[in-house]
Formats: C-alpha cells, structure tokens, sequence
RNA sequence: GGAGAGGUGACCGAGCCGGCUGAAGGUGCACGCCUGCUAAGCGUGUGUAGGCUUAUACCCUACCGAGGGUUCGAAUCCCUCCCUCUCCGCCA
C-alpha cells in the first residue's frame, strides 16, 4: 500500500494514479478519516497521558500507604471517556485502512499513460519470426492430431478450461517446466521453493490480490482459503511480518506451481484450446530486493524470462504496460508477448513487475540497512514463463506440414529423447 | 480429532502472587580502544509504529501471538481464536 503520508502530502499524485489505472478508490473520503483519525487521536492520547499520570500518583501513594480515594473517584470518569473515544477510534480506522488497501500503486514515469492495452508501448521485437511455406495448422489442430491434449474430458470432469494433458502431450509439459526450472537455477542464481498451492486471506492482501480480486479467485468457504493465481502470493509472502539484514539481499526464488483462476468477466473472450485456461502451470520467478536496486533488478527478471524464449528460438515482442493495463500493485511491469504462426498472434507468456515497496507495506516485510534504519523491501516478480500459451506458440512454430512436430534440440535431455 | 506445554525485542531468554518493565541478561549489529594480521578482549551504543515538529532532536501515545473482558491501572488475571511443540488416535 502507499503511506498514508505521502498520499497526505501528495494527493494530486494519487488521484492521478487511480484515475490512469481506472482505479475506483475514495480519495476524498480518505483525506477526510485521516484528519478525522488524527484529531480524536490526539484527544484520545491528551487523556491516556493523563490517566496515565494518575495512575503513577496512585500506585506511589499506595506504596507509601497513602490514601488515594480522590484520584481513584476521579479517574473512573476519566476511563469511561477513553473508551468511548478509543471506540470511535477503532470505527475511523477501520474504515480507513479498507479504503488505503484500495488504493493501487502509482505508475513509475517511465510507463505510457492510457487507459488500456492499446497504449501499451512495444518496445522491441526479438527472435526471427518464422515463415512457411505450407499451410499451417493451429496449436488445437496439432495437439489432436498428435493426442497431447485431451480437453473434452477436463471439461467433463471438472469443467471448461481445465486441460487433461495426454501421453506426449503431458511429457513435453513437463519438459518445459523442468528445462526452465533448471535454467533459473543453474544459469540465473534463482533458489527453487515448494509452496503451499492454498493460501489465506492475510497473504492475498499482502501480494495485493485481495480486496480488489476476491471474484476472480476460488475460495474455500470453510477455511477461508484461496487457490493460488499465481506462486507470487505464496513466495512473496514467505517474508511478512519479518525483519531481514540488508546482508540477506537480494534474494531470488523461483517456484513451479499450478495457477488458478475463475477468469470471471472474460468468457468468451480468447478461449480456443489453450489460450485461456482455469488452470494453468507456470514457473515464477520473484526477487526480494534492496529499495535502491530494484529498477536493476527489473531488467535482469526481465532478462531471465527472454532467455527462456530465446532458448526455444521463438520469436517474441517485449511490450512496456500502460497505466490503464498495469496490475493494481505494479508500479511497472513488461509484458513478453509470444508469436503464434497459426492463431496469427502475440500471446502473453510472461509479465515481470516492479511492485517497489508497496507489496512490503501490505505484508510487513523490512530489513535493517547498512545504517541500522528500517527499510522496506521491494518486491518484483516475473514469469518464466507460464505453460499454456508457450505450448500454442511451441506446437504452431514447430510444426511439419504433416502435422507432426520438429521440437527445439534444447528439449532432448529434458525428454529423454532423441529429437 | 483427544491430552498437555508454550507463543516476549533481529535472535535466544528472564519477568507472569497487577503499578517503580519498553521490558533484566546474553547473542547479533554499529562505533571506539587494544593486539603485527585473524581470533579473542575492553568500552559505549542499539526496538518498532503513530502523533507533534523544519527536524532521524525533544515530548506524548501504542505495542510482550490476535481480539475481547476485569481493573483507576494488565506482558502479568479471565474468555475466545490462531500458531508451534510433545504424546495418543486417524491417515497418504
């Protein structure tokens, strides 16, 4: 979250930030608790100093076994005022700190302003872009052709948008998680961690999921748990609520983990085979850095994802999100957008984000720097990458004109398979 | 699921027959001294958050797992919840 601070001394930057985010959050509203809070705030502590006083005045007298009957009839009042304000207290702060967990992160001046995707700026393109000279089939096509997918009955047994991976199909998955897996660990320094695929309320606000996502995640009523979207809740919050040394920084994790999410509001919309899925994997990448190094750090995530994509030779576009396409905690994020021959388009594989202190805010998580001063940490994530929309772009680039496939050599080892 | 023990500062760990405890002691950390280097030793300092403020200076307030309660006053007493550990049961 922003520091209430700053957004009291800077509203104008706030306002505008919500607005080019197409944020809705009360500003004014906001402004007006915070005054409010700090007026009864200090009434609130003008009379705990002073029962405070008292109390000392009476614990000395009846140490020295002095009568204290005066102060005593006096501070019964006193307590009745205190809890009534420390009440009304209570009531201000609540409301306000569920409007300052609605207030998004403001845009680094480096991210286009606008309202949507279309302002998104491309920034370069990467990879050569193949031709054929057949005609092509999309990813669906080849997977049928092929058996790797078996769509229907994940839809029969859970529903749409749960894909059963089949035979083949299911070890080329696998082959690609493992081959990034072990290239983030053993070329780009990243530490690989298991996580908890549920996760509670507490650390889906912290990430920033929540209250502003509840609808697009599912939930377990009885526990008041939710499936994960993304490993980025469960990583980035393996570090609440704790105080690291600034000697313990950065540090990099990257995590397998299946992501899901209800996708609620955007049915109908990119849904051939596996372009938009319930359930999805994906290897995420998320760096804990020192406040001053995470711009650095934002192009070296960005880096390892392209190496994955360069990997397999696919060509790729890097595109610099618009405020109004930037998540609500990101204060700058790239996209990676894949070419897929048949489907005839960019597809998002990857997004890596600078969330700056914000998420560290919602979370709680600090350390002690070279000074001894607490600090933020800042908090960044990438994924390299997630699976479904690289296989479309895998399956169409790779394809022979009899439909069968002609795989990248970089798999070999990882499928343990002559290519 | 049943029984018991416990959750205190970056970490370990006292306090827990209510007031003089923001909290002993130690470790760690920072600075200084000392030793030819390293190690050891000596000294000093070292909580977080909020309010006020030009101010990281004062001052005030809050915080001893979370939330309530009792009381003039709670780390200390009571209740609820969460978590950890040990034993039992169940189970991949």
């Amino acid at each position: 979250m922003i520091e209430l601070k700053f957004i009291r001394s800077n509203p104008e930057i706030v306002r505008d930030a919500i607005i080019n985010k197409n944020e809705k959050a009360n500003l004014d509203r906001l402004l007006e608790l915070d005054e409010a809070f700090r007026k009864e705030q200090f009434e609130f502590e003008n009379l705990r100093a002073h029962q405070n006083t008292v109390s000392q005045e009476i614990a000395k007298k009846k140490r020295a076994k002095e009568d204290a009957a005066k102060e005593l009839a006096e501070m019964s009042d006193l307590a009745a005022d205190i809890k009534d304000i420390q009440a009304s207290l209570a009531e201000i702060g609540a409301e306000r700190d569920a409007i300052l967990l609605s207030i998004p992160n403001i845009p680094e001046d480096s991210v286009p302003i606008g309202r949507d995707e279309s302002a998104n700026e491309v920034l370069r393109y990467e990879g050569e872009k193949p031709h054929f000279d057949f005609a092509l089939k999309d990813h669906l096509e080849i997977a049928e052709l092929n058996g790797l997918l078996d769509l229907p009955r994940g839809a029969k047994i859970a529903g749409s948008g749960f894909p059963i991976y089949r035979g083949f199909g299911a070890r080329l998955e696998r082959a690609i998680i493992n081959f990034m897996l072990e290239m983030h660990i053993q070329k780009h320094g990243f530490t690989e961690l298991m996580v908890p695929l549920m996760v509670n309320r507490k650390s889906m606000i912290g990430t920033g999921q929540l209250p502003k996502l509840e609808e697009d995640m599912y939930h377990a009523e009885q526990d008041d748990l939710f499936l994960i979207p993304t490993a980025e809740v469960p990583v980035t919050n393996i570090y609440a609520d704790e105080v690291l040394s600034y000697k313990e920084l950065p540090q990099k994790f990257v995590s397998y983990t299946p992501c899901f999410r209800r996708e609620a509001g955007s049915y109908g919309k990119d849904t051939r085979g596996l372009q938009r899925l319930h359930q999805f994997n994906k290897v995420e990448m998320v760096y804990f850095s020192l406040a001053e190094d995470s711009s650095r750090a934002l192009e070296e995530l960005l880096s390892d994802a392209e190496d994955i994509l360069k990997a397999f030779g696919l060509h790729y576009r890097v595109v610099n999100l618009a405020t109004g396409d930037l998540s609500f905690a990101s204060q700058k994020t790239y996209d990676l957008e894949v070419w897929a021959p048949a489907t005839g388009r960019y597809l998002e594989v990857s997004s890596v984000s600078n969330f700056g202190e914000f998420q560290a805010r919602r979370a709680n998580i600090r350390y002690k720097d070279a000074e001894g001063k607490m600090r933020h940490a800042h908090t960044l994530n990438g994924s390299g990458v997630a699976t479904p929309r690289l296989m479309i772009a895998i399956l169409e680039s790779f394809q022979n004109p009899d439909g069968s496939l002609n795989l990248p050599e970089v798999l070999e080892p990882w499928l343990q398979l002559k290519i």
